[in-house]
DNA sequence: AATGTAGTCAACCGCAGGCAT
DNA sequence: CATGCCTGCGGTTGACTACAT
């Protein structure tokens, strides 16, 4: 803290610039990018003459220079959505990032902290939270309860079944999916969208936490996401009511609305695939 | 108008995991 | 199998800006 300032008051380290980019490494950097490709960032020092270290020049590009970032403030709709999956994933900044198209890690943390670290959160926070929570947890008793009923039904049909030639019924199916619960869910999903991918992503595995995971967000993000999804998985369909409520019911002008949900739940994000869709769809 | 304070943003650092050798 | 390199992630810091006093 005493003597020459400090960060980026100094201009070079190691033969390394740092502090402040200039427009003039931003176009080194972008020029790279667009003849090279994103990845190898050791090589842009080599390759451009910048000088600056792979790893700065990785986060300038992410944070900065990348040609999809959302410019201007976060939303309230991206706000609730970063609530939402903060109280699911944590600190999981880049998992959460994922889920918000054109925002960064980065500037999703600095939002975080800023918002909601120390000071108290908005009311649209707080209500938006706390209905997230009062669902989920409606909807693990709910849960519980189907699983009863099929427990019981699957004990019905087992014992039919030892008449008949089993076929492979799905109650039948092992106690590990049933202790799972949203084996159900799973298997509705993969109906109204696409079969395809759903059952590929059954196959896999396809990382069944984070599905469930999911199942919770986009329960809670249903009248928006419901909306949205019904016009994107069910193209032109349109005649997605599966919820009572609209996405612009909570949450805002319409119009504007949509159009926000659109771009913040496009489909080329990683967290709505088809089966996502469909799952958050079925469980309304 | 000057100063202090809080908020925001960009960038750095250290660590961990994945991959190639 | 061990090692080193690269990349990505989360935490932290510092500069800048806006607002309040």
């Amino acid at each position: 803290m005493e003597g020459a300032p400090l960060g980026w008051g100094r201009q070079e380290v190691d033969g390394w610039r740092k502090g402040p980019w200039t427009s003039q490494e931003d176009k080194l950097l972008v020029e790279h990018v667009r003849q090279h490709g994103e990845g190898r960032w050791n090589s842009v020092s080599k390759l451009t003459g910048l000088k600056r270290s792979g790893k700065s020049c990785r986060l300038r590009w992410v944070n900065y220079l990348r040609p999809d970032l959302k410019r201007g403030k976060i939303t309230p709709q991206e706000e609730s959505i970063i609530v939402q999956l903060h109280a699911l994933w944590g600190n999981r900044w880049s998992t959460i990032a994922r889920s918000l198209p054109g925002r960064t890690d980065n500037e999703i943390k600095n939002y975080w902290r800023t918002h909601f670290k120390k000071g108290k959160p908005s009311k649209n926070i707080e209500r938006a939270r706390a209905r997230f929570l009062k669902q989920r947890q409606e909807m693990q008793s709910q849960q519980q309860q189907q699983q009863q009923l099929l427990q019981l039904a699957a004990g019905q049909v087992v014992a039919k079944d030892e008449n008949q030639d089993g076929g492979g019924a799905r109650t039948g199916t092992t106690a590990d999916e049933d202790d799972r619960g949203s084996a159900v869910v799973d298997d509705a999903c993969a109906a109204p969208s696409s079969p395809a991918v759903a059952a590929e992503a059954a196959a896999a595995g396809h990382h069944h936490d984070e599905d469930l995971i999911m199942h919770d967000a986009m329960d809670f993000m249903c009248p928006m996401s419901c909306a949205l999804l019904h016009g994107a998985v069910h193209q032109g369909g349109g005649t997605g009511s599966c919820c009572g409520s609209t996405a612009s019911d909570e949450y805002g002008s319409g119009e504007e609305d949509g159009a926000t949900w659109g771009s913040l739940w496009n489909l080329d994000g990683v967290v709505v695939d088809d089966a996502a869709a469909a799952v958050a769809c079925t469980l309304w």
